[in-house]
RNA sequence: UCCUGAGUAGCUCAGCUGGUUAGAGCAUCUGACUGUUAAUCAGAGGGUCGCUGGUUCGAGCCCAGCCUCAGGAGCCA
């Protein structure tokens, strides 16, 4: 029986109130838990257990009912309530739940509560990220999360890549550059010291210096180099000192490796990859997406007229998926900026001069959002902006990278093929002095069987960003990791 | 880390050129009402004005330092 799922053994025939709004059924007998958002009138209880964005109505017979327990039916308190469901008389909602007994689970102390059945900051909400679910915007955007996540997995598992769990914990650096989270187990008052006065990392756990990871890249090419296709998708941490709305100390991201793949590809991939988890979200999530969609109008009423989007959130989604990325050269665009307006009147803040530097955001958001008004995919880039390991093209002066830049967001996805012919790679190395010793075992897949191969980083929480358009990175991971803050 | 702005009741915010007892809406509490939709109506309670120091007869307001937050920049996913 639809209302009797396999948990009834455990869980007295309570029904997720997604289900039950979703059955079409009425005068049936059922039970619901939930957590109370609103009680009006003494007598309408707008009950809520995340399943869903809707809240399902309860209306509580006041007259009959112990006002003991009345009082205890407070904003936020847990319950568990048994009631016929019936067609509403309301316009709100299709159908009410008619109590016949309610149990308090938990209370809620009002007095206390911080979260009130009113709009809050999302600020505010930041401060109390413990409650925040709570809200009809965070449920929307952690259940949005949750089915890109499963998305991604869909996405590559049909295709027969393997998931590859790489090292949180390396004792290598791989982009060179990233500040990195130390890992140790001494005591940071009193470390061990050699003789010179250094601290001593040959005592240390691993027997040498170690961190968290700032990719998965360098093992992921390992296992693509035996089992062709591989992705990661996991924690990745980053000590940089990033006060921005897209940047997390702590956040998630995709990495898959291909083996035999070269430059197109790779961006062939990706752009099919976004495009999958996108219509993924908008195909399970639709209800989320419209609530969000509508914050955000709501939202934007406040702005002046210039500053509102063209597309409200879901007709840019369908954008995206109806039309192709634009894709062009690093040396193209700096064509199509010199020559942009803003870049001739001055109004960029670096203004373009020549070829060989990186776009700021500005040019990038120029691009993007002015020019081509959709998705960009930006190729071959000055080999001297980007990492040791992207394969160098033959005009010498570029390699074979690709960013995706998305409205909004900017880079979504980095990447690049990579540099399997060995000389080629040391000499890079060399002349950006990246230790070749302790990459030995990277180095190793290029002496024995090295074929041409590439892939990417999706940021996770940016691309949560675009789907649910927010426009903080803080507030579409449950608990956020930044400079100042580890709370929760 | 840099630039700009902000920090006043549980929340959102007002507070004039420095001047008596720091205000409003919502929330909370009490009462009324009882098919409501952020219910409504009446009343009540609620403040270390971010912190530290300074100027002044007098500081929420002026000055200095610090802390935190927001937006932008850099780094990047």
């Amino acid at each position: 029986m639809y209302f009797c799922r396999s948990n009834t053994f455990y869980m007295s025939s309570r029904t997720k109130i997604k289900a039950l709004l979703e059955s079409g059924k009425t005068d049936i007998d059922v039970t619901v838990k939930g957590w109370v958002r609103t009680f009006r009138n003494n007598q309408f209880i707008a009950l809520n257990d995340g399943s869903t964005n809707n809240n399902l109505q309860i209306v509580v017979d006041f007259e009959n009912t112990d006002p003991a327990l009345l009082k205890r039916i407070t904003t936020g308190a847990a319950l568990s309530v048994s009631g016929r469901l019936v067609a509403s008389l309301g316009k709100g909602q299709s159908v009410d739940v008619k109590a016949t007994q309610i149990e308090i689970l938990g209370d809620s102390d009002p007095e206390k509560y911080p979260l009130q059945p009113k709009k809050h900051s999302l600020e505010f909400l930041r401060e109390i990220a413990h409650l925040r679910f709570r809200t009809n915007t965070f449920g929307a955007i952690f259940r949005v999360r949750n089915t890109l996540s499963f998305a991604i997995h869909t996405f590559f598992q049909e295709r027969g890549f393997v998931y590859l769990h790489t090292p949180i914990i390396t004792a290598s650096d791989a982009e060179g550059a990233g500040e990195t989270f130390h890992v140790t187990n001494f005591d940071l008052a009193n470390p061990p010291k050699t003789e010179t006065g250094e601290i001593d990392f040959k005592q240390d756990f691993f027997g040498r210096a170690t961190n968290l990871t700032v990719s998965g890249q360098l093992e992921g090419e390992l296992g693509a180099m035996a089992l062709s296709d591989i992705y990661t998708f996991g924690p990745t941490f980053r000590a940089e000192n990033s006060n921005t709305t897209r940047h997390l100390a702590e956040f998630w991201m995709i990495e898959p490796e291909m083996a035999f793949y070269d430059l197109k590809d790779n961006a062939d991939l990706a752009e099919e990859l976004l495009k999958y988890v996108i219509r993924y979200a908008l195909d399970k999530n639709k209800d989320d997406i419209e609530f969000l969609s509508q914050r955000l109008l709501d939202e934007e009423k406040q702005k002046p007229q210039q500053d509102r989007s063209e597309l409200n959130l879901l007709e840019k989604l369908q954008f995206c998926l109806e039309n192709d990325f634009e894709r062009l050269t690093y040396t193209e665009a700096i064509e199509i900026l010199k020559e942009s307006t803003p870049n001739k009147k001055k109004k960029f803040q670096y203004l373009i001069e020549g070829w060989g530097t990186d776009l700021q955001s500005e040019h990038e958001r120029y691009l993007v959002e002015k020019h081509f008004k959709k998705p960009v995919i930006l190729t071959d880039y000055p080999k001297e902006i980007k990492s040791f390991y992207m394969r160098q093209n033959d005009d010498g002066k570029t390699v074979a990278a690709m960013d995706i830049l998305f409205p909004g967001i900017g880079e979504i996805v980095g990447g690049s093929q990579r540099e399997e012919r060995l000389d080629k790679l040391e000499q890079r190395m060399d002349e950006i002095g990246i230790p070749k010793d302790e990459l030995w075992w990277y180095l190793d897949t290029r002496r024995y069987g090295g074929c041409p191969h590439a892939g990417f980083g999706l940021g996770f929480e940016r691309l949560v960003l675009f789907v649910t358009g927010m426009g903080n990175i803080r507030d579409v991971i449950p608990f956020p990791r930044f400079p100042k803050n580890a709370e929760f």
